[in-house]
DNA sequence: TAAGCCCTTGACAACGTTGTCCACCCCTCC
DNA sequence: GGAGGGGTGGACAACGTTGTCAAGGGCTTA
């Protein structure tokens, strides 16, 4: 920028005038000092910018692994967001460890990042309190924050969803229905368990619960077990992409009726269809940056939490028979 | 920092010796500092270390769309690399605009990013001439670089894969092989239909070319037109995953022999098993990772460009016989 | 006991930008 | 012709950190 300024034979400040399009230079100067930026190849330090300045145009996001579909569709709808705004999105994965989420926040925080959305691993987010009291918003989505926090959370209907599944599966007669999912630790998981539990209300049968890896070893183990009692389950209730995922290869071409927490590609074209509860990532993806940028237009409003419903999708596998 | 300082009764310098665990600072006065940043919840503010020492520790990551599986998984190891490094990541999706990309590449490089690994959309790059002599490393990855530009380049074997994949369906008796794939003016399009064309050699036939959007309508068009000819094709090749998927959609359950570019999730559940040839995006993008951070240790020997090789995976759709 | 050395600490400048404030020039109006 | 005002341009400090250099104090050694 000095150098540009001499090239050009105007002060500094003429240049950062030019640069951020500030009223008050001379056509004929803001020419002159725009043929030496090209001629130099000189192009803004951000840093300085930013130290300057005090904003970072920078928004983090912690998710749980960008290779999973259902995060890199949220990512995706962060990402237009953050843009459409005129920031930059700072991204990390936690995989599910708390530890990393930590690092992850803090790293974001220490870079002073202008706002965080995070999908928690954890379930204690004290450690965010300065970064609160110091200003920075922070939403959470998926999953809400541990205890003793409140900030904004865009969370799903998860309880009202397996409800919804569950309903499903009897309506078609079904009356011994299993459920394949994720350790309660994790919060959708607990809620989606829940939401069972409540709508099987009498005939909830714990043997019936499977809460394993969603790998499909360990889950044609389970299902062998339940299969071999004398009253074994007639439908499966998986509790998310993967464990759905996972049991239709368990299964191996064996007809069980069965619906499926998140929808996923090709859960249509497999035979029968697999019917699904379907949640829009890049819906909560949208909702979760808006609200950010809301706080970070100056809304000083209280916490918001939203819960985004759920749709039932039919495709055949849920509209199987007992037997 | 100053107030830590003051707090602990020590000097500015004494206070950014131990933040950055240099010797020299005798234990005792080390442990009151660190009990005054504890107390005061400092943090360290990395825009002023990036201006001061020059280095962001930031790699900057330019891809198609997040939300593409194969983008994703390259994404997530491009992550792992970069974190391991004590990096982070800045990503960004191009939509395949090549406005787009070359903006958020000046973007990256404004914010002092030390390194960049693009996936391009458009084929010119002469605009990353000024990073490139200002010894900012840049490593293309999936696509190489325009021309005029040479840098560390990790591509696959597209026309090779392409030519398995025709081979297998030949092995099965298949003359007729039609190819639906993207706009040849993206590289890899156009690369597999070079390796398509190559091993059909005498067989080729443009009529059997279909080069569309995605969309299950558009295949199914064309499709049909084929179907409807003389001597019809008698097997298809899907020129990646998205083309796969929007095809075994448009065929509605109809038995063709396939083969497809791309492995994705399912393809073992569908009947019968969709034969791909398998990419590793995770794979690229460790590669493309390794490069840059071999490039940013300081090795400055003549760019690299490699190939990955691809795996052709047989699940039966390959191995349908004619008609 | 004094010289010399190492260990510890501190003062200061610099990184590249922007906000504040001031100086200048030319034009217009009295 | 002089004063006031709007339109330009520039000097300087500050953002928070780290590298350089030097100074002080205690210890060893001759």
């Amino acid at each position: 920028m000095k150098d540009v300024a001499s090239a050009a034979g105007v002060a500094l400040k003429t240049v950062s005038r030019v640069v951020n399009g500030e009223p008050g230079v001379h056509p004929a100067t803001a020419e002159r000092v725009r043929t030496a930026i090209d001629r130099l190849g000189y192009s803004r330090n951000e840093s300085a910018r930013v130290l300057r300045r005090g904003r970072t145009a920078t928004i983090g996001l912690v998710i749980e692994d960008v290779s999973d579909p259902f995060y890199s569709g949220l990512s995706r709808a962060v990402e237009g967001v953050v843009i459409e705004h005129g920031c930059l999105l700072l991204s990390g994965s936690s995989g599910e460890e708390p530890g990393r989420e930590r690092e992850l926040v803090e790293t974001f925080c220490a870079r002073r990042v202008d706002g965080l959305i995070v999908v928690p691993a954890g379930d204690d987010h004290t450690y965010l309190r300065p970064e609160l009291e110091a200003g920075t918003p922070v939403v959470f989505a998926d999953r809400p924050p541990g205890p003793g926090i409140n900030v904004d959370t865009v969370l799903t209907d998860n309880a009202g969803g397996a409800r919804q599944a569950v309903r499903h599966l009897m309506t078609h007669g079904h009356r011994r229905i299993a459920f394949l999912g994720d350790d309660p630790a994790i919060f959708t998981a607990a809620e989606r368990l829940r939401g069972y539990r409540a709508e099987l209300g009498g005939l909830f049968d714990g043997r019936l619960v499977s809460m394993r890896p969603p790998e499909t070893g360990a889950i044609r183990t389970d299902l062998t077990r339940m299969f071999a009692l004398d009253d074994p389950p007639t439908a499966l209730f998986t509790g998310n992409g993967r464990y759905t995922v996972a049991t239709l290869r368990a299964l191996a071409g064996q007809r069980v009726a069965l619906v499926g927490f998140d929808d996923f590609e090709l859960a249509d074209l497999l035979d029968p269809g697999v019917s699904v509860v379907a949640q829009d990532p890049s819906w909560m993806g949208r909702m979760a940056a808006e609200l950010l940028f809301r706080r970070l237009r100056g809304d000083a409003g209280p916490p918001q939490h939203l819960e985004l419903p759920v749709r039932l999708v039919t495709r055949g596998s849920g509209e199987l028979p007992p037997g």
